[in-house]
DNA sequence: CTTATATTTGCCAATATCTGACAAGTCAAT
DNA sequence: ATTGACTTGTCAGATATTGGCAAATATAAG
């Protein structure tokens, strides 16, 4: 149920001293939404992430990253050929990139 | 728009000389979905992987690892971080492993 | 023990996304 | 022009996710 990205905001929003009361505002959610995310039960919106970033003062794609694992995570989480699911998944990723660069 | 799994479904298919209106009611579905999902634009769901193994004849977990392949490469085909998101996962997933050893 | 503040949980209507089914389309061979 | 294999478009219905509120819980203070 935890999420990495959600244990990683917690932490970054109490390292601030902001209230989910001050924090869920910004985001345009109420305080109920935002301890979901934090608590892992909902996601919040692939968008939303840079002005999270922001708002709690993370470093560049730290959230990113994280909120992009756990969905990662989460497609694989029941699977014996989890990490050989992973490996596939990777050399696709690496051969656009090589052919990217046109 | 086209998967790996779908094109080893294609491919598996014809080897064994069947056609799409063949394999498609064993999966309990019209010929025009299995094209779609050759064609990589509908998903097959998870749980008749084991029997489309069957019915093509593929080896043990070949399918089922392209077909978490397509689901992970969906989520991060266009950020990035793609594979620092990819590295943090696979290090959740052997943590996981790990723990699981009671 | 009552109040106050912060957070969490449960619920359900609203919305978004996916699927199944069919019709119509292309394409190649005859 | 007909047939057979496959493809594509559409759309209502099924599923899943979200937003928002209200009630529950937790902790601290008085």
């Amino acid at each position: 149920m935890a999420t990495q990205f959600g244990e990683k905001v917690r932490e970054l929003r109490e390292q601030q001293h902001l209230y989910l009361r001050q924090v869920a505002p910004l985001l345009e959610m109420d305080t109920a939404q935002l301890s979901k995310i934090e608590k892992g039960s909902r996601q919040l919106k692939r968008e939303q992430i840079p002005l999270l970033t922001g708002i709690l003062k993370a470093n560049a794609d730290e959230l990113l990253v994280l909120w992009l694992a756990d969905q990662l995570y989460d497609v694989v989480k029941d699977e014996d050929v989890a990490l050989k699911a992973m490996e596939a998944a990777e050399e696709v990723i690496m051969n656009k990139k090589k052919s990217k660069k046109k």
